[in-house]
DNA sequence: CCACCTGTTATACAAATAATATAACAGGTG
DNA sequence: CACCTGTTATATTATTTGTATAACAGGTGG
């Protein structure tokens, strides 16, 4: 899979690559049971240090997105508990939308939103 | 308005500041026109320092909820620009709906997500 | 004019976080 | 035994966060 770090951004760089594999999960470039690269690996490849690369693969194993396999290393594992999932979209959904109802944008408009990024995502669902 | 911070949070205390606010307009609880509290009346009352406050206040200047009248200082006023709001919504939800994709959560889960945050914040529009 | 209210700015300081660097360790593989 | 995993330990640098004290410019009302 492609990596991109932008190391302009605000964000962490720990944080982008989080969220880099988490999009590569949702777009099937990663599936269950497959090995993410060694950390140092990843770290060369990106141009890092492998303590960066080693802390976006703990939070990922924290947040249930990966387990570590003693044999082979990182491997994805996602964590299906529906409870969980919706409380913590729920969390962050909130704070979204108040920003959003404040600009004016409708729930249609968000709606529409929400489509438009499952289309893009799911087109990748088939190869 | 109540403002409650959460000092164990991860979240900044600004940021979440600044989430309270922005909730605050979303829930009409503040209206276009309003004044702010003071930043040294707002931290006096929080019980934080007076340029954590000023912090906010400059995010919130930056994001287009605000402007500052020189007579009477800050007031609420909110930059109805759809084009630069879906921007903005759009690059959150994408990380948003990532998660939730791995999480096996649908479009048709989100939606009603999103309606009943929408229901939950308008209720309060009649007051 | 003068006290008093705004936000703003300038420093300074402590604590936490982010990222890097070097090094070592334990478990597992071939 | 060499080699691969993640993990841990230390150290250093830079940035962010929050606090603290102080001053300044603009505006208001007595």
């Amino acid at each position: 899979m492609l990596i991109h770090i932008d190391f302009n951004s605000e964000e962490a760089i720990y944080q982008q690559l989080c969220n880099q594999i988490i999009l590569g999960i949702a777009t099937c470039q990663f599936a269950d049971g497959q090995v993410l690269p060694s950390v140092r690996q990843l770290a060369d490849d990106i141009g890092i240090n492998m303590h960066t690369v080693n802390k976006a693969y703990t939070v990922l194993k924290q947040e249930g997105f990966v387990k570590v396999d003693r044999r082979r290393g990182a491997v994805i594992s996602v964590d299906y508990d529906k409870q969980r999932a919706e409380a913590g979209v729920d969390k962050e959904l909130r704070t979204l939308l108040a920003e959003a109802i404040c600009r004016n944008l409708t729930r249609e408009d968000i709606h529409s939103m929400v489509d438009r990024i499952y289309d893009e995502y799911e087109r990748y669902i088939d190869s």
